[in-house]
DNA sequence: CGCGAAAATGAGGGGAACCTCAAGTTCGCT
DNA sequence: AGCGAACTTGAGGTTCCCCTCATTTTCGCG
């Protein structure tokens, strides 16, 4: 499937990386249904130039986020090779926790709250893959509970991330996610 | 503090009641940003009666969640005379959160996402209140972790709230709930 | 240059929700 | 019944955000 947009004038595409470094902390302070007049005025583009660039909002919040999925899907392989499976998983639980707490987009990306770009989705995918190994590699070291499902991991993540929402202490996340580890040990 | 407002008329008085009930049926379905327009509608009233009998939405909000949180303040009460105090607390919990999955509005207002008005801030309060006595209770008798905050029991039920929220699988949240709860246990 | 294609602009039409208020209706008391 | 106070009504002004498109500006190539 060719993308095969011609490349864009200088201009454009200078402005579209305005765009996007202006949506992504838009999106991030406010979450995704910030209003796009908004984020044209932070570009110093006009709200036309925008829906030139970006016909519809979905497609806005995936050049936004594209980025930060990958990082973060390289997070989810880097804790696939730790040497300890259990401190992969904790140390992939917590730093994505951390990359949500400080960005609200980019955690309603993850919750799925919206539907989600095709792009999108198959990122959400790929991850879904990658904790479901992280789980699977914990269970075959026998210190996971039998009665765990693999779509707990990311369900957890998200739990913990709305502890990050409402309390302003930057701990009571970590302590949170701490004790559902530990929830999540073989008794 | 007298509420000193006369008697309402009778007609006033069915509508007010009418209003009360098209808006926790609304709030719960859509949380508390809904439209006002919409519960007058399902109230078959003009939007102008629900702004005299309610002039701001806080207003609306709070006699639309008073009873609520009235009989969640019961829910504490009974989870503080059982005879096990770790049973009441997992229970509080478990109650706690099986109110607030089936309403939106009522998970909105235990987060706090909105200000709220005095006497829900009352309310919370006393749910404060009801909360530190069930850790404390448990904290005696020697089975809660040390490092346990008495604050993050709320904070552990409005995570759970959230499993709810995305999941479709209501036995999702309960387990989650269940690893926290293990998670509470001193090793 | 100079020209055509590409891109930028921003006023403006449209819709949703907010809230107000002048006019009309209903209640309840005598 | 009749009257005044209490209450209801809904059209409409306001704000905010959506998205479009005719016009103007800029780019980049020959």
């Amino acid at each position: 499937m060719p993308t095969d947009a011609r490349p864009l004038r200088r201009d454009a595409q200078r402005n579209r990386e305005l765009l996007v470094a202006a949506a992504r902390e838009v999106f991030g302070a406010k979450g995704l249904d910030a209003p796009l007049e908004e984020i044209a005025r932070r570009a110093g583009v006009a709200i036309g130039t925008l829906y030139n660039r970006f016909p519809t909002r979905a497609t806005l919040i995936e050049a936004a986020f594209a980025g930060l999925i990958d990082e973060w899907a390289a997070i989810g392989e880097q804790a696939l090779r730790a040497d300890d499976p259990w401190q992969g998983l904790a140390d992939f639980a917590m730093r994505t926790c951390e990359m949500q707490s400080v960005d609200r987009g980019l955690t309603e990306v993850c919750v799925g709250t919206l539907p989600g770009t095709p792009a999108i989705e198959a990122a959400k995918v790929r991850a879904w893959q990658v904790t479901s190994r992280l789980v699977e590699r914990v269970r075959e070291s026998g210190r996971l509970r039998a009665d765990f499902q693999p779509g707990d991991l990311p369900l957890a993540i998200a739990a913990a991330t709305r502890v990050a929402e409402i309390s302003p202490d930057d701990d009571a996340w970590r302590r949170h996610l701490g004790y559902l580890l530990d929830g999540f040990r073989a008794r």
